[in-house]
DNA sequence: GTAACAGTTGAACAATTATTCAATTATCTA
DNA sequence: TAGATAATTGAATAATTGTTCAACTGTTAC
């Protein structure tokens, strides 16, 4: 087997500990998409208004307002989240009611602090 | 209490609500470090390296051909990683081989693959 | 010492993205 | 119907960030 099966800059330097890893990884559309679920916690508003939406129910104003930002942008947040089926909401009236419409969201959120504080 | 006394261009719409949730809102600090640690598994090549890393212990061109990418690149993203305390290193003559350092980035994964493949 | 290779680093560039602003939709009420 | 409020959306801007390129450090071997 040549070397140069791997498009790469360098040598080689373990080949079979590349190779053994290489048997092992999964599919690039899993690291894509585990990826762009890590990237949705990983941004400061995102994440209060998930650990907000965890403790109550809430509309738009209400999330503008304990996060202190506006409701655009709050909006435009809760529009990614939506897509991602991270949230969802329902309409009452002139208010949009947001909710957390994922079980791992908690759990991560749990690690990742336990993380931090136990560094 | 006056409704100004949370600053944003919307009125308050449920006064308890905001309240209370406000109470329970960790301070700042911890958002940051929270969204600052998700942010690094949400990238496509930090992801693949943490997982190559968890399979083997690696130097860095092993790591650049099992991604098939440029050692330089490589590079940058494990200072990164060492930086947040999430893969370790040491140097053994010329070559510098790299662990992970961190008890929780695992268990993070396998919630977040479990989300993937769940929803 | 010098050549070769592993790895790091800084600057530049390209791509992504969070927020703001303005305009629009949807609902309620007077 | 008209006016007010809640929310969404698109475009623009500013900030962040991943990769490349080139230069540099550290180690080994001749």
């Amino acid at each position: 087997m040549s070397k140069n099966e791997f498009i790469c800059d360098c040598n080689i330097i373990h080949e079979d500990i590349v190779k053994d890893t290489l048997g092992k990884m999964p599919e690039d559309d899993l690291f894509n998409k585990l990826a762009e679920f890590f990237k949705i916690l990983g941004d400061t508003t995102r994440a209060k208004i998930l650990f907000a939406l965890d403790q109550n129910e809430m509309c738009v104003c209400d999330i503008a307002n304990v996060l202190g930002m506006s409701k655009s942008s709050i909006s435009h947040q809760l529009g990614t989240l939506r897509r991602m089926s991270i949230v969802k909401c329902r309409r009452q009236g002139k208010e949009v009611y947001y909710t957390i419409d994922d079980d791992h969201v908690k759990g991560l959120f749990e690690l990742g602090i336990e993380h931090i504080e136990h560094k």
